[in-house]
DNA sequence: ATGTTAGGACGTAAATATACGTCGCATTGA
DNA sequence: TCAATGCGACGTATATTTACGTCCTAACAT
């Protein structure tokens, strides 16, 4: 890449982007799918729900905490992840803001 | 990666996520914003618009045809992008498919 | 006290993404 | 006819992501 010129592009598209890549891969849409159906905290043994490795499970947590979309909450021996109800909020909020901006009308051109 | 197990989730997850990667950068977004914008086909002169070289544009404009989102028609010496109804709708769908399910209730547990 | 278990930190290999330059072809205008 | 212009195809270097294993530490149960 050389460099990344990522950042040379309007804040709310980099937020927007930023965003989308934190979603852009079929475990980390599980994991959220997952802590969002069983309505609990749950403790790591997430990974044996999906197809990966447990250190590589652990990596995808990490990314989704890092976005903030989920939060970790240590107890004792074992570690509670759930959503971050605010970040999920504001998540819908990006997304929604993207597609209205997306949105145009019936007649459009192109044939 | 050694191999991608990305095809070992569920369908949707995946038609998900790969949406989403197609969307995870600002070059991309900015070229559809800008073509919801305009509202009519435009020639690749939208590497203008963007502060990355053609040649990477191009890049990013093969990705968005690949994945559907926009189409582009020769014309003569120019080839003239433009959104993809359909397919903009379809994303659409996919999208508030996922808000839907990552909806939970007021009274989520996590402290 | 000691084994077990969960999770953090670290390292690594391979795949993929990002960014760009160059070359060649086809169409248009002079 | 011929130069110019636009774009597709190809190649390439670097960054990042994905996937995994291993080691170490802390807490809990026996």
């Amino acid at each position: 890449m050389v460099v990344s010129k990522t950042d040379l592009f309007e804040e709310v598209l980099q937020e927007r982007a930023y965003l989308f890549k934190a979603l852009a891969h079929p475990a980390r849409l599980q994991i959220l799918q997952f802590l969002s159906q069983t309505k609990t905290c749950i403790s790591c043994d997430i990974s044996e729900e999906l197809p990966l490795s447990r250190t590589t499970v652990k990596q995808h947590l990490k990314e989704l905490k890092n976005v903030g979309l989920i939060k970790g909450t240590v107890e004792g021996v074992k570690t509670n992840y759930c959503l971050d109800y605010e970040k999920v909020d504001e998540m819908k909020k990006i997304l929604n803001g993207f597609l209205q901006e997306i949105e145009f009308p019936k007649d459009f051109c192109c044939k």
